[in-house]
DNA sequence: CTGTTAGCGCTTTCAG
DNA sequence: CTGAAAGCGCTAACAG
């Protein structure tokens, strides 16, 4: 015991602890010894003792059969989430999901570590395994995924809004027959995605000259195109509701012999990388990433702070003008 | 305290640990009332009492201005790693370092954690934080990073078999005018990417036509092909040592009005997803990112397992040809 | 095979 | 402001 080295006992749990109620002079004294001794806190010993782990746990099923693996942008609000998070003096544990099966794989990772409160990344599915995290009341909050509870919030972009300012993009450059590619179509970015994109169209006037739903993936953004541009007439715009499905959209424009925008504009949701790289550039409604992950990063830590359950924070998205439309 | 339940003490903990070691009879007793209460061994105390905590650190430094926070694929890695760990019933804990600066800012947050070994992804840097862990005698595993010591070991690509694959193929296409443009130069993945690379060139009896160097990035990559296309007599071909760099090469030739891969060919290295999105396609060195992040999943394992650290991993790289070269 | 008994290192009343 | 003492839940000898 490194507290031996000085004349205390729990005095140096006070002094790591609630350092305002030591006298200045046994506070130095304490420090001083540690610092000497390279003496640490255990953490475990110390989680043991109050039930909080200053750990937050991330659920995130990298199982490949499942879409949450693939998040197109994880990495970036990742980098965003932990920053915020170790600012706090929190860490991110990865939680493997408990090997026996059952909606209890992920809840029974959490309360064995103690775990304080998790982070749920999971691309729109309805896990029962995360849902009963919600049930077991343990602080949640879930990225790009409705989910609430007593103690679960989310973060999401305006997926609406975002629909809205590729809709008025379009009609901008004065396209009248516009198309668009959906999400899959029972999940919810997909779907506000597309009613403000048909709103904003309505508004103008216009209707949908068609919207064929992809996975999100490129493969089926190209198939999607293919679709659309076998109708007569022809659409001169589309609004893929992902990159992915954009960048494969682009694709198929191209093997038919057409060029973007001049006879086919193209305009995305996301802004993952990619949208930078290819040429011409695509235009696309970025979704702010490290808000998301910085969001997130601040809802954890105001429930684990004891705040009410914050509400769902819905962060704006932005028009990136490329060269696609 | 669940035990209660039973008619045991310990002999829970043995069920648990060393099933094998208690009688058919009260194992079940106990597996039953288990199961019933709903009891959960809890981890903090087990890493207490032992010293052990079953949880992998994750060293990777988020700050924006150190190059780690943007490794190429880093998510297909992190999912093998985990996948892999979790397999093992090992968690992976995302290290914050220690809010205190110096070297053992990683160290004292792995030590504070019990954290069993830790896996670094670091990209190239020297960072002494980092190689306190070694110096402390933490089982690491690092990746893309010569990383050696008494407990340590790394897992890289095959990076010089990689640039002879990538010198072979431009010349069994007829290439004779061949340059390249390299990662950060004293960094060890560019250093070894471009040995193979002129080996195999020499072997040809061909000699290196230019070899700026970039930064791994796309901005860097296309001001180097600029410097490249400006040469006389111009190259046929570029080896870029990044797929990032290798897109931004691509841009370069089109901005020339020149065609890839007819007047340049061009091959990357990493195979990232941009890779297969970009027209024509790129043609490149892939790396096996899966293999990367089970091989360190597999060494970690090893290492906790008691068995003698593992030499390095060199995994072999695949030429992957698509349109650009 | 199964109890008993100490701790693991820290926090937390409760006195002083 | 600072000790003393009792646990947090589990493992690890050590007897039976």
């Amino acid at each position: 015991m490194a507290r031996r080295s000085g004349v205390s006992v729990a005095t140096v749990s006070r002094v790591f602890n609630t350092p305002e109620v030591v006298s200045q002079q046994t506070r130095q004294l304490v420090l001083g010894i540690a610092a000497e001794v390279g003496y640490l806190p255990n953490e475990s010993a110390r989680t043991l003792a109050t039930k909080k782990s200053n750990m937050v746990g991330l659920v995130w099923d990298t199982d490949h059969r499942r879409p949450g693996w693939r998040h197109p942008f994880l990495q970036d609000i990742l980098v965003a989430l932990k920053s915020a998070l170790s600012a706090q003096g929190l860490h991110l544990l990865m939680l493997a999901p408990d090997p026996s099966p059952g909606p209890a794989r992920f809840l029974r990772a959490v309360q064995r570590h103690n775990v304080d409160g998790v982070v749920i990344i999971d691309n729109g599915s309805r896990d029962p395994a995360v849902l009963a995290l919600a049930d077991a009341g343990v602080p949640c909050v879930a990225l790009d995924l409705r989910f609430t509870g007593p103690a679960c919030t989310y973060i999401t972009s305006d997926n609406r809004g975002g629909g809205r300012q590729a809709a008025r993009h379009l009609i901008e450059r004065g396209h009248r027959r516009i198309a668009t590619i959906t999400g899959p179509m029972p999940t919810y970015p997909a779907v506000e995605r597309l009613e403000g994109f048909t709103a904003a169209l309505a508004e103008a006037g216009l209707t949908l000259a068609g919207a064929p739903a992809g996975d999100w993936y490129l493969e089926s953004g190209y198939t999607a195109m293919k679709q659309l541009l076998d109708l007569d007439p022809r659409p001169t715009a589309v609004f893929a509701a992902g990159d992915e499905m954009a960048v494969g959209a682009l694709r198929a424009v191209h093997e038919a012999g057409l060029r973007v925008p001049e006879d086919v504009a193209i305009v995305g949701f996301d802004d993952i990388e990619v949208a930078t790289l290819i040429p011409p550039g695509l235009t696309t409604v970025a979704q702010d990433k490290t808000g998301i992950g910085t969001a997130a990063a601040e809802a954890i830590t105001a429930m684990l702070g004891g705040a009410a359950t914050p509400p769902p924070t819905v962060l704006p998205t932005e028009l990136i003008v490329r060269g696609s439309a």
